[in-house]
DNA sequence: TTGTTTTCTAATCATTTGATTAGTTATGAT
DNA sequence: ATCATAACTAATCAAATGATTAGAAAACAA
């Protein structure tokens, strides 16, 4: 039999993420992974198969972090402040200890544009399915808006939110403060 | 005498500014950057000095650019109505001809976060400066606000221009025109 | 035409990149 | 203890990168 591996691939992992979501995709090389990760290039490609696949598992990885944070307002009593509590919720979220890191799934959107990766484009237009889907629930709870009117303030909150996960990545907390006020006040 | 170049430093920088529009600064390279000018490595640092010079350089032309767009907003009646068009214009300018291209500015934030060059992040915050100006401008205009109110819904503003930069990279028309529709019923 | 000056071309430099190779080490079933 | 297997290390590969070099070409004053 042979030996096992010294490291867990879940932890390797995590840390990828970490530096993916520090730099983004072109500006972290396999040599930066590789120290940041404790392996070296080779146990990168054994574990994973290339640069690019090291990065879909990171986003899968990230994904999976923001849907358990999703999920407390996906349980929990629904309406509009629902919504507005999650805006919270990620903007901390994509400033943990203050590290202006941004979403990695806005920033990848933002270096990729729409000549993205099929994979990766695909698990970020699915996310953002689910986004969709969240809002337009509490939308409707205890509401007359009528179907119009939903669909425009569903597309403004999909928009709000990814602004909101570049603007974690630049400006300060009061700034980010008003603009959550200020995205609420009306709908 | 010497002889004369053979190429327009100006006709030359647009195109450099068209591909780091595109495609940002560390996905340029400076065999790109050639290719599209048509003119050699040698010859572009021989006009600009190094790679960053021409992407500040081309920063410097794009702000012009924008800054052409801004004046007309300048000019004009003042009030909400005049910054909600700047929206539109401004989301007609980052997706020229359907290119998807977003804002440079906005793409160059995301692409460097806080971590960049002195001089770039310096004519960046310079411009949100001037936006901010203009917006709480048009916000004063035959308006009863107070100053905490205005101070708000600047940053939004700013906020959700960004935002809008962004987006004009990834999303359609309809739902751009939604978020902006939508933006401006919170002020 | 000649000579001087600068632009331009093409080749090349040292690094860095993603990826792979050859060879060594450790593991655990027998 | 032996040995088959896979994980590991370190070195290396070809390609791409930003930058620079040496020399040819062009323009104009004299």
């Amino acid at each position: 039999m042979p030996r096992d591996k010294k490291y867990n691939e879940v932890e390797v992992l995590e840390r990828a993420m970490d530096l993916f979501w520090k730099s983004g995709y072109n500006s972290t090389s396999l040599r930066m992974l590789s120290k940041e990760m404790g392996i070296n290039q080779f146990s990168i490609n054994a574990s994973f198969g290339n640069k690019q696949a090291v990065f879909l598992e990171s986003l899968k990885m990230y994904k999976t972090k923001l849907h358990q944070l999703l999920k407390t307002f996906e349980d929990s009593s629904n309406g509009i402040e629902n919504i507005k509590n999650f805006f919270y919720a990620f903007a901390a979220f994509t400033n943990l200890d203050n590290t202006k890191r941004g979403c990695l799934m806005v920033n990848t959107m933002s270096e990729f544009g729409l000549e993205m990766d099929e994979q990766v484009g695909s698990l970020i237009s699915n996310y953002e399915q689910h986004l969709r889907a969240l809002f337009k629930k509490n939308l409707e709870f205890a509401s007359t808006k009528d179907t119009e009117t939903i669909k425009k303030q569903v597309n403004y909150l999909v928009l709000a939110i990814g602004g909101l996960g570049l603007a974690t990545k630049v400006q300060e907390q009061n700034v980010i403060e008003d603009y959550i006020e200020m995205t609420f006040t009306n709908i």
